[in-house]
RNA sequence: GGAAAGGUGGCAGAGUGGUCGAAUGCGCUGGACUCGAAAUCCAGUAUGGGGCUACGCUUCAUCGAGGGUUCGAAUCCCUCCCUUUCCGCCA
C-alpha cells in the first residue's frame, strides 16, 4: 500500500511513477472520493463531537440531581444526522481504501524501464555453461528413468503435479537441506518452520490479495460450513514476512533475518500452455525462502546482500547463472525493486528463473502495520525484502540437466554428496 | 468431543452503564538528591486517523473481532475468534 499522504500532496508524480510500470492510476476519481471523504470526516467528527460533550453533562448533571430532559431533547436531533454520516463515510473509507490496496508498489528510481521480460537489464553472469559433447536431453528425459514420474503425479491430481520416487526424490530433499543449512550457518538465518495456511489478512499484508486471489488454492474446513476462507501459502514469504504484523520491534532487533523450506501451491491461473513440459511450472513445489525486516536505512545494502545469499548456493552446486534486474514491467506488485536469478538450462539453450529477489520497502509493513522504533521514539514503517534460495524443484531440473552424463546417469554436485550419504552418481 | 474460566496499555492487574484512554504496581525516559550508585522524591510514558491561523493546538476511533441496546458501553445483549484448566480422543 501506498503512503496516503504522498498520493494527496504529490498526485502528478506517483500517476507518472505508477505508469512506468504500466498502470493506469485514476487520480480523478481518486481526488473526488478524497474531498468527499474530507467533508464527511470533518462533519462526521463534528457530530461525534458534540454527542459526546452532551453525554457527558448529562452524566454530570444526573449525579447533581438535575433535571436532564432538556439535553436529552438536544442530543436527540443529532442522532439521525449522525448515524447516516457515520455509515456514509464507513462507505467511502471502504471503496478508498480498496482503491488504495489494489495499487502496486512504486518502482525504485534504479529500476529500468520497460514493458516487458524483454526489457529486463542483465548486471551480471557467473560460470560458463558446460560444453557437451552429445546431444543433452532435458530434465524429463533425463529424470525418468531416474524416478521423475510426471504420469504418477497426474493420476493422483492431474497436471502440474509430479511424483518423485527413488534417488531423485533423495536428491530433491538434499537440495533443501544444503540450502537451508547454507543459510542459517553461513548467511546468518533464522531457521523458521510456518503454517502452510493462512487467514486472508495475512495474505492482504503480503499483497496477494485482494489482487490475485486467483493465483491461490482456497482450502475448506470440514464439517464447518461457515469457516472463513482459507487458503494455501504460494511462497513462505507470506508467513515469514507477516511474522512481524501488528508490531513495533525495538531498533536494537534489526535487522530480522528469517529462512524457510516449505512448499508452496501455485493456482497457475492465466499460464495455461506455458511450460507444460517437465517440473518448471507446478501447482506445488519446495522452495527455500529467505525474508528480511530491516531498517530503511539499511534495505537497499540489503537486498544486494540477499542476492549474494542467493547466488552463494548456484556457486556451490556449480551452476552457471545470471543476474538480471527486472524492468518496470515484468516486476511483481509489491516490489519496488528486484533482481532474478537465472540458472542455464543446456535443453532449453538459455537462462530460466530460479530466483527472485525483491526489496517491497514500506509497502507491506504498511499493509501489515510492521513497524520499529526509531531514533526519536516514534513508531515508523520498516521495509521488508524477500528473495528465494532457492526454487528446489527448478534447482533440481539444472542438476538433472547440467550433470547429466552420455551414458543417462548423473553426477552429483560435490556440494550435495554429504546430504546423499556420499552417493557421487544417480543411475539405473 | 464434554465441562469450566478467561481475553484491558511494554508487563502484572483494577474497573461490571456516565468526568474512563482507562486506578495501582512494575518497567522505561527525563529531572532532583549524591563524589558516584542504590534508595527516595517529582514529572512524563499507547496506537491509528482527521482538522487547522501547524514542530503546537484540537478532534475522532481503539479495552480479542464484528454486530446490537443506550443520550452515553471496557462495563449490558448477540455472533465469532483465541487462550488456559480438567476429562475424552489422537500423531
Amino acid at each position: 500500500m501506498l503512503d496516503i499522504n504522498l498520493l494527496r500532496n504529490d498526485l502528478d508524480q506517483v500517476v507518472a511513477r505508477l505508469g512506468a510500470r504500466g498502470y493506469q492510476f485514476d487520480a480523478a476519481t481518486f481526488t473526488a472520493l478524497e474531498s468527499e471523504r474530507k467533508t464527511l470526516q470533518t462533519r462526521t467528527q463534528d457530530l461525534q463531537a458534540q454527542r459526546n460533550a452532551s453525554s457527558k453533562s448529562i452524566g454530570a448533571a444526573k449525579q447533581r440531581g438535575e433535571d436532564v430532559s432538556a439535553i436529552m431533547a438536544q442530543v436527540a436531533t443529532l442522532g439521525d444526522e449522525l448515524k447516516a454520516n457515520e455509515t456514509a463515510l464507513a462507505a467511502l473509507q471502504d471503496k478508498l481504501n480498496a482503491l488504495l490496496l489494489s495499487i502496486p508498489n512504486l518502482p525504485h528510481p534504479d529500476t529500468p524501464a520497460g514493458k516487458d521480460d524483454k526489457d529486463n537489464v542483465e548486471v551480471r553472469r557467473w560460470g560458463t555453461p558446460r560444453a557437451f559433447d552429445f546431444d543433452a536431453k532435458d530434465h524429463v528425459d533425463v529424470g525418468g528413468p531416474l524416478g521423475l514420474d510426471f504420469e504418477g503425479g497426474a493420476r493422483l491430481s492431474g497436471a502440474r503435479f509430479t511424483l518423485l520416487r527413488g534417488q531423485i526424490a533423495r536428491l530433491h530433499r538434499a537440495l533443501a537441506q544444503f540450502m537451508i543449512d547454507t543459510h542459517t550457518t553461513q548467511h546468518g538465518y533464522t531457521e523458521t518452520y510456518t503454517p502452510y495456511i493462512v487467514n486472508a489478512d495475512v495474505l492482504f499484508g503480503t499483497g496477494q490479495l485482494p489482487k490475485f486471489g486467483e493465483d491461490m488454492f482456497k482450502v475448506e474446513k470440514g464439517g464447518d460450513e461457515n469457516s472463513p476462507a482459507q487458503y494455501l501459502i504460494s511462497t513462505s514469504e507470506i508467513t515469514l514476512t507477516n511474522t512481524v504484523r501488528d508490531s513495533i520491534i525495538k531498533a536494537e532487533e534489526l535487522p530480522i533475518k528469517l529462512t524457510a523450506h516449505s512448499p508452496c501451491f501455485r493456482s497457475e491461473a492465466g499460464s495455461y500452455g506455458r511450460d507444460t513440459r517437465g517440473m518448471i511450472r507446478q501447482h506445488q513445489f519446495d522452495k527455500v525462502e529467505m525474508v528480511r525486516i530491516e531498517h530503511p536505512d539499511n534495505s537497499y545494502a540489503a537486498l544486494e546482500e540477499l542476492v549474494g545469499h542467493a547466488e552463494a548456493i548456484l556457486q556451490k552446486l556449480e551452476l552457471p547463472y545470471r543476474v538480471v534486474n527486472l524492468c518496470t514491467g515484468d516486476m511483481g506488485f509489491s516490489a519496488a525493486k528486484t533482481y532474478d536469478l537465472e540458472v542455464w538450462l543446456p535443453a532449453q539453450n538459455t537462462y530460466r528463473e530460479i530466483s527472485s529477489c525483491s526489496n517491497c520497502e514500506a509497502f507491506q509493513a504498511r499493509r501489515m502495520q510492521a513497524r520499529f522504533r526509531n531514533e526519536n521514539g516514534k513508531p515508523e514503517l520498516l521495509h521488508t525484502l524477500n528473495g528465494s534460495g532457492l526454487a528446489v524443484g527448478r534447482t533440481l531440473v539444472a542438476v538433472l540437466e547440467n550433470y547429466q552424463n552420455a551414458d543417462g546417469s548423473v553426477t552429483v554436485p560435490t556440494a550435495l554428496r554429504p546430504y546423499m550419504g556420499g552417493v557421487e552418481k544417480l543411475s539405473m
